[in-house]
DNA sequence: GCTATTTCCTTAACATGTTAATTGTTGCGA
DNA sequence: TCGCAACAATTAACATGTTAAGGAAATAGC
């Protein structure tokens, strides 16, 4: 049998895509004033969550390559917003973690970020949200479930 | 009201992240043997399905942004896979179409790109798929409803 | 007609995504 | 201990995402 490609407008990947400009946009909107990137938010707000861990973890959690994360650590670096120091049981290793610099930014707008993801809340309905979180973690193949 | 935002490992743009990457990975590792991206095939899809038409509503089927249709496009011309011509019109315009070369692309892989679609669809259930569709369509400024 | 504005597209500059190659460390087995 | 596989992180190379600025052509308004 052979199988034939849905309508581009029917695209579970286009979707995917569009769905998340729609979401990032207004995020990207707030973080323009900070001076930080989307990603670099992202980074920083899986340290302040989970505090200082060493980079495989970090890169797990913030959904990064290691080669974007050992940019986007240098550069939060350079800026002041975060610490890299070596394991020395294992040099190989690095450990990085949230100065108080980057944790000012993330308590000066995460109320503000938090309204955003409320408005998306608010469109879909608290169980449609839901529902889509759901949708969503099954097309992850990391996901444990 | 001071409001929280949730656990990066329930955060709306990283689950979109996350399900994103789950779904493209099987098609980039099938489009590696062709020696085309993820995007370049979205604009060559997007060319098969509607035929001949101006940069922008290609840009805008495609959701991509202009500067990087414009990169993508020059790509694909070098590849002799689409053509630009120039409206007469309104000699700012320009048109893309897509050559046999770049057909025959789409209609060899269209099969097995389906066959994985159709695995995610199998995975979710039909159901759950459309109404995936639609929860991410409600995302999308874009979308006419 | 003539200029100011608008529109379409391209370039530029910087950050990230992606794959592959490279460097520095560790640990293990001959 | 020597050599080598395994591992952590970086670098390289190329493509794209994103915002801003630039350039060419069309249009509005005077």
């Amino acid at each position: 049998m052979t199988k034939t490609l849905p309508s581009t407008s029917r695209s579970l990947p286009i979707a995917l895509i569009r769905a998340r400009e729609g979401v990032m946009s207004p995020i990207r909107e707030m973080l323009a004033e900070t001076g930080i990137t989307e990603q670099q938010w992202r980074v920083l707000r899986v340290l302040a969550e989970y505090g200082r861990m060493d980079t495989k973890t970090l890169a797990d959690r913030s959904s990064l390559l290691f080669p974007s994360l050992t940019r986007i650590a240098a550069n939060l670096r350079e800026k002041g917003l975060v610490t890299q120091t070596r394991d020395d049981k294992d040099r190989r290793r690095q450990f990085i973690e949230i100065t108080p610099d980057g944790q000012k930014i993330i308590d000066d707008r995460s109320s503000e970020a938090a309204q955003i993801v409320a408005g998306f809340k608010e469109t879909l309905g608290e169980k449609n949200y839901e529902s889509l979180l759901d949708l969503l973690a099954m097309l992850d193949p990391g996901a444990q479930d």
